[in-house]
DNA sequence: TATTGATGAACGAACGATTGTTCATTATAT
DNA sequence: ATATAATGAACAATCGTTCGTTCATCAATA
């Protein structure tokens, strides 16, 4: 690659990179361009060189966020025991989710896919991939003998999916850690509603 | 009351409505002070005799849209047997959230009470409410011994709200009403988290 | 009852600040 | 020398808010 297009591609990243700084910190409407100028050290013109606008760049910054949810949906997929690959998820998941940086920046981006469908799309097809895999996964322990045969499986799945990002969502905001109680109360929702055996 | 207080009332709420119909078409950072002046048929200055600021009108429209929750609070304490008061809420409360407007208007002021403080802490007062009284409501069936004994109640009551409310705001958004399987697996997952029974 | 002065609701032009975007210009790397 | 990265002034539009003013309604007086 040349020295030209790499020194551009970096300069996207740091644009971008500036940009989720700013997001996070007051939000994406309350962002200017001007803003993110400054925060990457870049001039407010040159910006419109590497994006053609502010809605590209927030298109830009929801897909990068979502494809981050494609690492989960890997991890399960080569993992062994049906409960232990869901129970592994939801551990690594809802730290992901909690996390205060995450929280509000995926609250922006929802408030932002009401209005906007490119995003609202993109957010879907994300979550579906979530939903597939864990289905998957599901399918696999009802098949193997170690989960309950009568599961709405996709509903379940969502179900689970709403408690995990809930708590996590809510941790996020307030800046503290799920506890322990609700991690455990959590792997017990999942227990119930997937495992063979009541205790 | 005076004729004049009257319709200034009159007045407020009118403002308050044309403010509400606004955001929910347009969200709260898109819609502006002329549009909801215009929405209302009242001129630009009036509405500040009004209103202080567009501050003032969104924490005005965030305290209503919580209050509303009271409502569910209240229908729970008369309520007769645990686990059917429970069955009852969630359906009215599901019915509740999973309408589109409620969704759209949830998320913006979620999304605003990040950065405002006020609003966070209505936010709060009202989430709390609930809590405390599907709480007492468990530990009722607990007491009386028609539900499990060793529940972290109000983590279990937060998780419940969570699958709810998001069951409710994804259904809101896509504007389906939630499926009968997802209500199923809903109240499937509440009656194996309280009930004593496995089956 | 008729007249007066006070009150505040209603109005829309105007303000300054900020918005996203464009563009002519300069600097730099190939 | 040529292409393109980088710059910041400038633009039109819109933002929330303030302002002076008009006018209908009220209370007090005659």
């Amino acid at each position: 690659m040349n020295t030209r297009e790499k020194a551009k591609e970096e300069r996207r990243a740091l644009i971008i990179g500036a940009a989720v700084t700013c997001f996070i910190r007051k939000g994406i409407h309350q962002t200017g361009i001007r803003d993110i100028a400054r925060q990457a050290n870049v001039s407010l013109g040159n910006l419109y060189n590497h994006f053609s606008g502010k809605d590209a760049l927030i298109a830009e910054i929801a897909l990068l966020d979502g494809l981050r949810l494609e690492q989960f949906a890997k991890d399960l997929d080569v993992s062994e025991d049906p409960n232990i690959a869901i129970h592994k998820f939801v551990d690594a998941y809802l730290e992901y989710v909690s996390s205060a940086e995450n929280a509000v920046l995926t609250i922006d981006i929802i408030a932002e896919s009401m209005r906007n469908h490119a995003i609202a799309e993109q957010f879907d097809v994300n979550r579906q991939r979530l939903v597939d895999v864990l289905s998957a996964t599901i399918e696999r322990g009802k098949s193997q003998g170690v989960m309950r045969s009568k599961i709405h499986i996709v509903e379940t799945v969502e179900q689970l999916l709403d408690a995990i990002e809930g708590l996590g969502l809510r941790s996020g905001l307030t800046g503290r850690k799920p506890s322990k109680k609700a991690r455990k109360t959590l792997q017990d929702m999942i227990f119930r509603m997937l495992s063979l055996s009541p205790e």
